[in-house]
DNA sequence: TGATACAACAAACGATCGTTTGGTTTACGG
DNA sequence: CCGTAAACCAAACGATCGTTTGTTGTATCA
């Protein structure tokens, strides 16, 4: 519970840079092998200092997964306004959702690296952030034009499944792009179940 | 550096134990988080103890990993040879791939919370045994009857990180089983791909 | 410009981590 | 039944963990 301060903040405030430094972090080596002190030294402070902008450690990361929420929600809805047709609408959704993960990465692979039972006290916050997120996922779904009888929840989340999976395995060398991957997975769904 | 017994392994021997109880640690909490006096704890032993079975709790991992190697391989080949037919082959596959990991768990689940690059001095050889166990995949997609210019490989990724992340949202309430959810699965893709 | 509160430093706290070392028990082969 | 080695105990080692507490500097606003 941070309290609220009395003045607004300082120019020289580094709470941008302590969350950029957690984000990066907490996606690379994943929630319990982050140290505060590999946090804080990545944006030269000291380890104490970090709890003048958060009581815990469980904060912090409660704040820089949120933050990746916002980030990749906006991404995605972003993309998802500029198509009408619903099988592109959602293939723009993906496509979003990869380079997010996979591009200018950090603050979305920590929804996909933390999960919520690694940080037992946030453990329900995490969960309403993601469900929040995977709301617009499950939007595209319900608009698609389906054979009667789909199970669309199992299709979310196969997809969903699949993109997420792809942060462990994909590199950037090579031609394929996180672009061309989310048309291949939909185009593989596509075909198929054309109404 | 496990040295090789000058006899033959005592009757009392707790190491069975040790790797079970290692495996349910590791795949509850993950590596990091899963601590060798919890793992001493679970099997009755105490903490340095452990050090008689492996050299280092890395070791203990890779030992661990290996055996959910073993098992999933064992469940999804012996499921495959049941079948005959090539997209009864592959669902089979993806059926026995998701019971060893939503039902008879631990070791299978190991291989899905455990990524290589948290165990850093043995990534190498888990990022081997995971290859080894996904040639399998492989090869059931390699048989299968697709239109020409399908990507094979990206059919691969995106049904096994399908199946993989089902781990994180799986809930055994209600009516969904692992079986069920692979058919869901395969049938999303089977239908619109058929050569 | 002086008072105030934001933002960080400096230095430690106890707890827990992986691991080591030396001694003890006990099942097994001869 | 005895000697041996397998299997574990008992107790600690130093390192690192998240966190606390008291103090210091400085940007901001009256």
């Amino acid at each position: 519970m941070a309290a609220k301060p009395l003045r607004s903040a300082r120019s020289d405030n580094r709470l941008p840079a302590v969350l950029d430094a957690a984000a990066r972090r907490f996606a690379e080596r994943g929630y319990a092998a982050a140290s505060m002190r590999d946090i804080a030294e990545a944006c030269g402070m000291l380890p104490g200092s970090l709890y003048y902008h958060f009581a815990a450690k469980e904060d912090l990361l409660v704040a820089v997964y949120g933050a990746g929420v916002e980030q990749l929600s906006a991404a995605v809805r972003g993309a998802v306004e500029k198509e009408t047709a619903p099988w592109a609408r959602l293939e723009a959704a993906c496509a979003a959702h990869l380079e997010a993960l996979l591009e200018h990465g950090d603050y979305a692979q920590v929804l996909v690296r933390v999960l919520p039972v690694d940080v037992p006290n946030a453990a329900a916050r995490l969960k309403a952030l993601r469900a929040d997120y995977e709301r617009v996922f499950r939007d595209q779904i319900r608009d698609l034009p389906l054979p009667p009888g789909t199970d669309r929840s199992a299709l979310r989340l196969m997809l969903l499944g699949a993109l997420n999976w792809s942060r462990f395995w994909f590199v950037e060398k090579g031609r394929e792009t996180p672009r061309s991957l989310a048309r291949k997975f939909v185009h593989l769904l596509e075909e198929s179940l054309h109404a």
